[in-house]
DNA sequence: GATGACTGCCC
DNA sequence: ATTCTGC
DNA sequence: GCAGAATGGGCAGTCATC
């Protein structure tokens, strides 16, 4: 079988890289479309998603990061581990170093070379296609048991050894999920467009096929195979899923009027994790936010959605864990111990959940994404709520109301914090549709955070910080904070941040902390759990102010270890940097005090 | 058999 | 998850 | 405003190591 060379791919690729210009990559991406071998075109797009099947699908994980892929890089260059960390961290990731590696590396004397029977690059030539890349990737993902990662790593670094210096950086990158080409799935859309159908104005055709049947690499093959026409039949299938729609953030209630007009529905935003399910007669299938299958870890929810009384459907919720003794719902935290493959039976009744269900996309072999947002509401609570006269079900109905003035909105709001993160606002209007895919500004979230009047921001001194990667390569990428503890006078680790710095902010690194780096933990400073020490230790001195949704218990910082809980500390959930504080002093910030009165409060 | 490093996936 | 940035 | 790419806490599962 005829097969693409990867350096095909290596050349575009090392294009895209180097030009902004989105219309320009589209082109590029084009050109490749069509060069690579039809067979091929599908295994290429999972690579440039930096996948090897699509999520629904149930194949293994290639089981590879950067801990992984740092061995095999040391294995493949005779350099030791540490060496190649070190050039990762001043170099800003593996894609960026492997240059660097590749001038350093020891070579190794086989045989071959030895005889001069072959030359290396002969043997490159020869072997490295999409195919072979893709193909060693998917064993690598398929290996298991004892002995395994020792088997991932000699895999790959044969694959490297067998590679160019261009081929390698292509490779880690796609393993490690960060190609940092600027493509992503929308690019991939706009390119396959262009190269199969001639022209950019269906990329909308293929974007909304592509959110009924999200597998990006059969839409391209189906394209390059039998044109657009070759789409047509694709429709909503029970059992494949659906691109979620998402919300937009609004930033204040003003937001949402202007955007909604003078009615819109509210609804509760539950703190748990986000199901699709589907029911197709007997069979239910349940998925994630991101459409991986979570059938098996919910059974009492597939038996609950097997028994409604309908032929087919598709329904959207929350699901949320449920304190026996309370009735309350837990927090978010405590639902994780639900996502879990073994014990299922015994942690389904120490975890009940609940289904808070806002939305239906499909009844009956009928299609309701067109529907306008009343209507499937209505739909929905038809069933639920027939369903649950008969009998109670761990199906609920997300609370819901529609408003039409900005004192209600407020009022609802203040509501839904009791058991609630705060809201989400949907479009009631004639075109309020399921968006497949995210897109538009028909839903909006509003959360407390979000308000900075509402929530508290910290002052945190800076005690170490960690390299970045991508665009933070060279620079720092994030820091770590900590609170004071009076009783103990110590720094304690409460949180890394890395969200929210900007460019004007990295300006100024190296005028703030050149002076402060140590080799070695600073004395003022507690313990820190080993996978958060920080690739630099910083004189505690520097202060900067952030925000955080709330405050957990963390079995790895150590602000008010032991205090609240045996074995945990206090961790800020969701931190984002905010900006520097250089009128405060290490004496001016937020203690340990302040955050166990914080959390005291926020736990109603 | 226990622990811990690492990974992937939820948010 | 949140946030920033270039297009 | 979109799309992409930086970055967070914390859970279970897997495999390596002790």
């Amino acid at each position: 079988m005829k097969m693409t060379s990867f350096k095909t791919v290596v050349k575009a690729f090392n294009k895209l890289e180097e030009t902004p210009a989105t219309l320009e990559k589209i082109d590029i991406l084009k050109d490749l479309f069509r060069e690579v071998e039809s067979s091929e075109l599908d295994k290429l797009i999972y690579l440039a998603l930096g996948i090897l099947y699509p999520n629904y699908m149930a194949e293994p994980p290639i089981g590879i990061a950067e801990k992984v892929a740092i061995k095999a890089i040391a294995k493949m260059s005779r350099l030791n581990t540490t060496k190649i960390e070190n050039i990762i961290n001043e170099k800003g990731g593996v894609g960026k170093a492997i240059g660097t590696i590749f001038e350093q590396k020891k070579e190794i004397k086989t045989l071959d070379n030895f005889f001069g029977s072959k030359t290396k690059e002969q043997e490159k030539i020869e072997l490295q296609s999409i195919d072979l890349v893709y193909s060693t990737l998917d064993e690598i993902a398929h290996l298991k048991g004892k002995g395994s990662t020792l088997k991932k790593i000699d895999l790959l670094s044969n694959l490297l050894l067998k590679s160019t210096k261009g081929e390698a950086k292509y490779i880690l990158r796609t393993i490690l999920g960060t190609l940092r080409l600027g493509i992503a799935e929308m690019t991939i859309i706009n390119g396959l467009s262009v190269a199969f159908t001639d022209s950019k104005d269906n990329k909308e055709f293929i974007e909304k096929k592509y959110n009924i049947f999200p597998d990006l690499g059969k839409i391209g093959k189906i394209l390059s195979e039998k044109g657009l026409e070759g789409l047509k039949d694709i429709n909503i299938r029970v059992g494949i899923p659906i691109k979620m729609m998402l919300g937009q953030r609004a930033k204040t209630f003003e937001d949402i009027f202007e955007r909604m007009g003078n009615e819109c529905a509210c609804e509760y935003k539950y703190d748990g994790e986000r199901v699709q399910a589907h029911k197709n007669k007997n069979k239910v299938i349940l998925f994630s936010r991101n459409t991986e299958d979570i059938t098996s870890m919910y059974p009492d929810l597939v038996s609950t959605i097997k028994k409604l009384p309908v032929d087919s459907l598709i329904i959207e919720g929350e699901i949320v864990a449920i304190d026996v003794e309370t009735g309350r719902i837990k927090s978010f935290q405590e639902l994780m111990k639900r996502r879990r493959k073994y014990d299922i039976d015994k942690f389904m009744k120490e975890y009940p959940v609940e289904l808070y269900l806002f939305d239906i996309l499909y009844l009956n072999e009928k299609n309701l994404l067109n529907e306008p947002y009343l209507k499937r509401r209505k739909t929905l609570e038809d069933i639920i709520t027939t369903y649950n006269e008969k009998q109670d079900s761990i199906l609920k109905l997300a609370t819901q109301r529609v408003v039409n003035s900005k004192q209600e909105l407020k009022e609802f709001f203040e509501d839904s914090l009791t058991e609630c993160e705060g809201l989400m606002i949907k479009s009631v209007n004639k075109k309020s549709v399921y968006q497949a895919g995210n897109r538009g500004y028909l839903w909006l979230k509003l959360k407390k955070s979000y308000h900075s009047k509402m929530i508290d921001s910290v002052d945190l001194v800076i005690i170490g910080a960690y390299s970045g990667r991508g665009r933070r390569g060279g620079t720092y990428g994030a820091f770590l904070c900590a609170v004071y503890n009076k009783d103990e006078d110590k720094f304690q680790s409460i949180c890394k941040v890395g969200s929210g710095i900007k460019d004007e902010d990295i300006e100024r690194f190296p005028e703030l902390f050149n002076n402060l780096e140590m080799d070695n933990i600073p004395m003022n400073v507690d313990t820190v759990a080993e996978k958060l020490v920080p690739d630099v230790w910083l004189q505690p001195k520097i202060v900067c102010s952030l925000i955080g949704d709330e405050i957990t218990l963390s079995p790895d910082h150590r602000a008010g270890y032991n205090l609240k809980k045996e074995s945990a500390g206090f961790a800020i959930r969701f931190p984002r940097f905010l900006g520097w504080r250089e009128d405060k002093s290490i004496s001016d910030i937020t203690t340990v005090s302040e955050i166990l009165d914080i959390y005291d409060k926020q736990t109603k």
